[in-house]
DNA sequence: CGTTTAGTTCGGTTTGTTCCGAACCTAATG
DNA sequence: CATTAGGTTCGGAACAAACCGAACTAAACG
């Protein structure tokens, strides 16, 4: 049953591992350490643990849970009279995650508007119709990362209350 | 003051190139050739034109130009008496952008589902109400991706009427 | 039918990433 | 003070990606 168990788990790593490579940009062996996190929840994974049951070295371990933890995907608690590090999911990632989101579409939004007015300032020089920028484009796309940004800013509005209501 | 359009246009190429690198996860040369065929828009842009401006070799081009169409991240048109390909970016991209971000968080959604059955079945096991899985973490994830999917699928609602009705 | 135009394909080099082992460090323990 | 536990740092090997040049092709032109 307990070796039933820990393949599933195994599996779902992987599964998520992959996932997290593609997702947020992650070193094959960073994206285990963080799928091998999530699976393990609150109890928390130690650096010894991962480096037996990922099957990577020390270092490599070290390197990427140091790197983890400097992009706030991760935090650690401690034991009184245990040196070890329980490694967990930083608490507020979500919220994190959403903030991230929220940047980047800032940053889209930013360089639309950037090239908009870059065509904008051709389109001046230019007299016949036909030849004019179409700017359709960076219209529908600016409309589109607007409300986006709203609707999500709305549910961290909504997250950020329920957390503290109950 | 061409020479200074020209040098905007390249210093814009660059500065889109770097933010599709990362966002669309395309090679370098392959996301200068997106954000050159956005700033050249509806004119269209050639074989030839990108090797010289962007400094590249025909493989190269022809290899990432390939790919782009297959993504259907890119097409073109051809006139009359002119062999050459005028590419322009597909038509939809918006719309087709939209619909990759839905089917990104569906399999989002089904990967959350999958680690929180896998925590619910093993919280069976255990009787102790404090070493059972926290699925919060899950729940919360869950609830934000729904709710995002929702209102992106709204947005796409709204983007098709709007496109049909004018 | 030779040449030009508009590309494609292939092999190889360069560059970059990912991981590892070995040596090292620091704080506590016997 | 030697040892152990819990890591960190560094140099390099192994592998993968991105790009290039050279040779090639297919269609049209003259």
């Amino acid at each position: 049953m307990t070796i039933d168990i820990c393949s599933k788990k195994m599996a779902l790593v992987e599964k998520l591992g992959v996932h997290l490579e593609g997702r947020e940009n992650l070193a094959p062996v960073a994206a285990r350490i963080m799928a091998y996190v999530i699976l393990t929840g609150k109890r928390g994974t130690t650096f010894d643990e991962m480096v037996t049951v990922l099957q990577a070295s020390k270092s490599t371990i070290s390197t990427h849970l140091n790197h983890l933890q400097d992009l706030k995907k991760l935090e650690y608690f401690t034991k009184t009279g245990d040196r070890k590090k329980y490694f967990i999911i930083n608490k507020d990632s979500v919220l994190h995650h959403i903030n991230e989101m929220i940047k980047q579409w800032e940053e889209v939004m930013a360089l639309h508007k950037e090239m908009k007015a870059y065509k904008e300032a051709i389109n001046e020089h230019i007299t016949e119709e036909e030849e004019k920028f179409d700017l359709t484009f960076h219209n529908d796309y600016l409309r589109f990362v607007e409300d986006a940004s709203a609707s999500i800013e709305n549910l961290k509005e909504n997250l950020i209350k329920n957390k503290f209501n109950l």
